[in-house]
DNA sequence: ATGTAC
């Protein structure tokens, strides 16, 4: 196997100080690192322990230190090192006595995955792949950059900074079962405009409806396996059905929005005297001035993330809609659901034997409420919200549901992709775009990219396996398996 | 992830 060039790739078979507690379950113990106030738990497999960076770990253990953690400073299997919290990482905070940090979101606020499915089966697209990845590359501007025709006015940002992708449905860019099939609605309560800066504004401006770059994607699929027929038929999925997922998030906003905050909180860590073992753990306490503004203005790039992906799932119906030549009853696009990965959310949570208000922070996490909970969809409450993990490109995604222990064991949460073992620099050292997409295609799989360098940098070798990363979530009992979906066809960023 | 460093 070609190997990278960078420590990413170092396999570590030791990390000293570490221990088993349970099957896939390890503790980063209290006296790993001083001032820690709860121990670490990291979730993996005996096998994806051998790609767990010491950094990560190391990580973990920092935001373990943050005042107000609840429980554990958590990990998930597909965990890596980000900045500050590792990708991969759940923390709460009280609502109260704790912090809010932008590191435990991330850059991308509201990255995330929606998954639409379809009245069509796999052979209804036998020869018309390639035909619907073109018309999708060109309904959808992607790549470092891309702007869209639509330019929303002052009033209207600050309508979807506020209140989400409600705005999108009543403009037309989709219909009102979209709303109730997306986490929250497609907002997060308390997005303020006016903390969201005017650079954060013009950046945004232009963005609306576009895929951006990285690992993000659109993707054909199709329903390849059923694990769990009761969860599966309230999704409305079926084996051999074709699906669509949206992968993408905030774009420039998000980034603009946590770049100007963590300018700030890292000043409001010498006035509220925070001790930090880490500068990228800037943060300041939860009532504060500061951290209600960055979660304010946070709160907007969430909402205009999920507007984003709104528009673009509306933009490939239409792509559908010309390329098979049906309306849309005949097409079934229906959304069945929409997962912010990148968030910090306020949530009553069981602590001590009592509820309690926190601040979850989910960095590369999905939320995985269980049946019976008030905010899984009407739909979905008899088996627990849809839990949606991306493969890498070439590799399944899949779809799970929220399950009982998630509430007990991770806030909530569970994994929400393969994690890289590589980093893009590695990748572009070790693998050409040409060659990855020749050999996709060879699977049966076509790729359409804004720049070839993307398709290494996203190779399947990068990541680790989806499928591993899954199964470790499926046997704790945070996320139950529901389906398979194998990619027929990818438009990257 | 990102007007891929300010």
């Amino acid at each position: 196997m070609k190997r990278g060039f960078d420590r990413m790739d170092t396999e570590g078979p030791e990390i000293e100080g570490i221990e088993r507690v349970d099957n896939d379950i390890w503790q980063v113990p209290l006296g790993y690192k001083p001032g820690m106030r709860v121990p670490g738990r990291i979730y993996l497999s005996d096998k994806l322990f051998t790609n767990l960076e010491k950094e990560a770990v190391d990580q973990v253990a920092n935001v373990a230190t943050l005042p107000g953690i609840q429980k554990f400073s958590m990990a998930m299997p597909d965990a890596h090192v980000g900045y500050g919290f590792p990708i991969g990482g759940v923390a709460a905070f009280d609502a109260e006595e704790g912090i809010i940090s932008p590191g435990g979101v991330g850059f991308d606020i509201n990255c995330g995955v929606r998954l639409i499915r379809s009245n069509l089966e796999k052979s209804d697209v036998d020869g018309k792949v390639n035909n619907l990845l073109d018309s999708l590359f060109k309904a959808v501007p992607s790549g470092v950059g891309s702007k869209s025709r639509i330019r929303a006015s002052e009033s209207e940002l600050e309508e979807i900074f506020t209140n989400g992708s409600r705005w999108a449905v009543e403009e037309g860019y989709g219909v009102e079962a979209d709303l109730t099939h997306c986490e929250g609605e497609g907002c997060i309560e308390g997005g303020d405009p006016s903390q969201v800066s005017a650079k954060a504004h013009k950046r945004g401006r232009p963005q609306l409806g576009t895929l951006g770059s990285g690992n993000h994607f659109l993707e054909l699929q199709y329903v390849d396996e059923i694990y769990d027929p009761v969860a599966a038929e309230a999704f409305n999925l079926k084996q051999g059905q074709l699906t669509f997922m949206v992968h993408c998030g905030s774009r420039g906003a998000g980034h603009q929005v946590c770049t100007d905050h963590l300018r700030n909180l890292t000043r409001a860590v010498e006035k509220y005297k925070i001790d930090l073992p880490d500068k990228q753990l800037a943060c300041a306490p939860a009532q504060s001035e500061e951290a209600q503004a960055y979660f304010g203005a946070m709160a907007s790039a969430a909402n205009y993330a999920w507007t984003n992906r709104q528009i673009i799932m509306h933009h490939c119906r239409e792509v559908f809609g010309q390329q098979m030549n049906m309306d849309a009853d005949e097409l079934g696009l229906d959304l069945v659901y929409d997962v912010a990965h990148n968030v910090a959310k306020l949530e009553e949570h069981d602590v001590d034997g009592g509820k309690k208000q926190v601040y979850v922070h989910r960095k590369g996490a999905t939320r995985s409420f269980p049946a019976g909970h008030p905010d899984v969809p009407k739909a979905y409450r008899a088996v627990g919200q849809p839990v949606l993990i991306p493969g890498s490109m070439g590799t399944p995604s899949y779809v799970l549901c929220g399950k009982q222990s998630a509430m007990d064991v991770s806030f909530g949460s569970a994994c929400h992709g393969a994690g890289r073992v590589m980093s893009r620099s590695g990748a572009k050292h070790t693998f050409r775009g040409e060659q990855i997409q020749k050999d996709l295609s060879g699977q049966g799989i076509s790729v359409r990219a804004a720049h070839p360098s993307v398709i290494a940098e996203e190779a399947p070798g990068v990541y680790k396996s989806s499928s591993e990363v899954v199964d470790v979530v499926d046997r704790l009992g945070i996320a139950g398996k529901v389906a398979k979906l194998m990619p027929l066809g990818v438009v990257k960023g």
